[in-house]
RNA sequence: GGCGGCGUAGCCAAGUGGUAAGGCAGAGGUCUGCAAAACCUUUAUUCAUCGGUUCGAUUCCGAUCGCCGCCUCCA
């Protein structure tokens, strides 16, 4: 039985979908303003899981990933380089699918750019304002908070306590807003030249957190099973989805929450001032194998942080060459009709405590230790000649059912460069 | 200031009220013409520090130190 550590509840839960054996689910995506980090990547990857791990248990899965391809960066950036937002944003976009194959990601069954759903966002508002979650401020368009009693239900934050020592970080508002905490759904184009849509709210462009109501409901519906993302999307990002999409439906919006924690990069916070800021490419770059970087960031689990340093990596690199050597090894074997049953027993007992490990909160580092158990035990029948072809026949119907939902093994996922072919032979 | 998480061998780390998974690196060995690979053995009497609870704590509680996160349209 899966379960995971909802954070809307706050616990651990076991997993029932809405519809059984359907599962609907949505990943807030990137917003393609440059490419991808390896931070980034470590979510993408954990929703990767998620959705192969559901379909592994069985499950139908419908997979949504949002693009967010108008926000205030953007808007600099393709004005700074003179291009419109499409321009700028097309770049990152082709980078994010190379990226994407590059670390075995499967592409998400629907990919809704922002930019393509404006109408959906503008009736979400609309709807809004008619039950008195909106109101208007000059040109734009705010979610009264208080109109929402059960807001604060997913980040569980204490406005009370935390006003005074933050405060002093929080910027003037520019805007009329009624209360501080109001948030904007649809800002009006203040300047000609800055990107805008006429619409029936007048001409501007949409808050952030509109779209993923607006892309999420339009594509799973109302209420649906899983919403994932960064664990620093929580507040304000998914709480003010939960108060717009639940204040223009009336209805529950995602049942289970499940937030990814950050990476670390040698022991601290990644930034580009800290010199530690790493994209996917930067790392490849060095010469390390794509699926090197899959292997390491799922190889701890998504709710814990994660410690990125290129001697780790490098581990993981032989890690992976050495399971892959173990599976080729196993291919190539020349085997005698029979079975043994100590091998029959190693490889049900390894798909078991792989399952078993990812039932757990999709504790991969359990389900690992499960692959590696079985490439010793297996190993070492293979030094003895004690397997049979039955037992061929099943180990590699178990690597290709634990690689259904890791994806390690693919041959043209490992790059080889010069370097790590010298380290081969 | 409010709230939350983490600190486990050289490195990345899982984990539990009952005595420390897994991977990388290191050491010794088996195999081999030599290697490589694979396998075997070995590598934390100990889980940041100091107290407390307990028959027993790394695991629970408190304090201290260090690191990370949210309270800022950062995955």
């Amino acid at each position: 039985m899966l379960k995971f550590h909802n954070t809307l509840s706050g616990r651990l839960e076991e997993f029932h979908p809405i519809n059984e054996g359907e599962v609907r689910m949505y990943y807030c995506g990137p917003t393609v303003w440059d490419y991808g980090h390896i931070g980034n990547f470590r979510s993408t990857i954990f929703t990767d899981i998620l959705s192969r791990y559901l379909r592994f248990k069985g499950y139908r899965v419908t997979h949504v990933m949002n693009i967010t391809d108008v926000e205030d960066r953007i808007i600099a950036l393709s004005q700074k380089n003179n291009v419109t937002i499409d321009e700028y944003t097309a770049k990152y976009i082709d980078a994010l699918w190379e990226d994407f194959d590059a670390l075995g990601c499967a592409r998400p069954d629907i990919v809704p750019r922002a930019t393509r759903h404006i109408t959906e966002m503008v009736s979400i508002i609309e709807r809004l304002e008619e039950r008195g979650h909106a109101y208007r401020s000059d040109d734009s368009i705010y979610y009264r908070i208080s109109s929402f009693p059960e807001y604060g239900k997913l980040s569980k934050i204490n406005f009370a306590g935390n006003i005074a020592g933050a405060s002093e970080r929080v910027d003037t508002d520019k805007y009329d807003k009624e209360d501080a905490r109001d948030f904007a759904l649809w800002k009006g184009a203040e300047s000609p030249d800055e990107p805008a849509w006429d619409t029936s709210l007048g001409r501007g462009r949409p808050g952030w957190h509109i779209e993923c109501s607006a892309m999420s409901m339009k594509y799973l519906g109302e209420t649906f099973d899983i919403h994932a993302g960064g664990i620093d999307l929580v507040f304000p990002h998914h709480e003010n989805e939960i108060a717009q999409s639940e204040g223009a439906t009336g209805q529950p919006f995602a049942r289970y929450w499940i937030h990814f924690e950050h990476l670390k990069v040698d022991g601290e916070s990644m930034s580009k001032s800290k010199g530690n800021y790493y994209t996917f490419r930067d790392v490849t770059a060095r010469g390390f194998a794509p699926v090197a970087v899959r292997y390491f960031l799922l190889s701890v689990p998504y709710s814990k942080q994660l410690n990125f340093t290129f001697d780790a990596l490098r581990g993981a690199e032989k890690t992976v060459i050495g399971l892959r050597d173990f599976r080729s090894r196993l291919k190539g074997a020349r085997v005698e009709p029979g079975a043994n049953q100590r091998l029959q027993e190693a490889a049900r007992r390894a798909l078991k405590d792989f399952e078993a490990g990812l039932d757990d909160d999709f504790n991969t580092s359990v389900a690992l230790a499960a692959l590696h158990n079985l490439a010793r035990e297996v190993n070492t029948a293979l030094d003895e000649h004690a397997l049979r072809e039955e037992n061929k026949r099943e180990l590699l119907d178990v690597l290709e059912r634990i690689n259904s939902v890791l994806n390690i093994f693919d041959d043209e996922l490992l790059m080889l460069d010069d370097e790590i072919q010298t380290l081969i032979d």
